[in-house]
DNA sequence: ACCTGAACACCGTTCAAGT
DNA sequence: ACCTGAACACCGTTCAAGT
């Protein structure tokens, strides 16, 4: 019958991070989604399969895509450039972030992400298993870094605190990397 | 008129996480709280304020209060012991535990477990600003590893290989530190 | 003082029905 | 094909009423 889609999953999927960085992950209803679209509620069922799903879907958004501009640089650069956009990513969208730590991200965007870290490691000089595990660790920190800082955990310090405290993490996590 | 209490408010929290801990958070429910209390939902509102307040309780519970036994060891040790202690306290409690990060607990508690660390870094010899900011960044990377082991995100690998990465994530710590 | 029954607003979800 | 109305089970919360 052809009928011409109002919306499609895309447009679910900003619509729900707009209501969450606007009012907050608790505000994040289906039908305040489907609000902001002009539509029911139950519209939203033919998108996306669930709240999980949505839910899924915005944290896979949150993901950085790797800059593509820094290519070229050598490893270390391209490792603070991804960093930082993680970082970015956070203060873009702090009430949903969190949910990176929750709900563990094993899609295409998110192994393309971690591949271009463990390829920075390789070419910095580490094995396949100690960049495999550097990732890890690397990850961990900047998402726990970013995590907090959306989640208000250093929010008495101001922002000039909070980019010294990130400049420093960075600068660990190099000292444990060989120089370059 | 002295009816006795069939419940306090420190049963509430424990019935909240053995509910958490043995069928998740999405069946952390008021409703499901009482019922393994055996009371109605509505009883569990003169212990705490809302949903909100038991959430609040439960990351406060999270938080493990120092291995007394450790108090006479030398900093370093010291250190080691608490975050194990935070791993194991999210070995416990995986579907609790990230929500540490996502609702930052500013208690009596929390304070004392900073205060640890801080005058932990400062007898490894480090200024009161540099240890404010060493603790700051230590704790951000073991709470982020234990949230992310308990969210599962290194599910696919085993206890041994995670061993190793937190002994890693360790050394990588205390190799910012002075020896000792 | 502490708990319950009844009640309300609200949410996620399904499904048949409309276009 | 896509959306809506009606409907269901469920949840958080309030409040008057019971003991």
């Amino acid at each position: 019958m052809g009928r011409p889609a109002q919306i499609d999953r895309a447009a679910v999927v900003a619509a729900a991070m707009a209501v969450a960085d606007e009012h907050g992950l608790a505000a994040l209803t289906m039908p305040a989604v489907a609000g902001r679209l002009g539509v029911t509620a139950m519209a939203l069922y033919r998108h996306v399969a669930n709240k999980e799903d949505l839910l899924d879907a915005l944290v896979e958004a949150l993901l950085p895509a790797p800059p593509p501009d820094t290519a070229a640089l050598p490893w270390r650069q391209r490792l603070e450039a991804l960093a930082g956009a993680v970082r970015d990513s956070a203060a873009r969208h702090p009430a949903v972030f969190p949910l990176l730590l929750q709900r563990p991200a094993a899609t295409e965007r998110a192994r393309r992400a971690r591949d271009g870290v463990v390829s920075a490691l390789r070419e910095a000089g580490l094995g396949p298993e100690a960049a495999a595990r550097a990732e890890r660790l690397i990850s961990t920190a900047v998402l726990g870094f970013a995590a907090s800082e959306a989640a208000g955990r250093f929010a008495h310090h101001d922002q000039r605190v909070r980019d010294e405290d990130f400049a420093c993490l960075l600068e660990a996590i190099g000292s444990l990397l060989p120089p370059a």
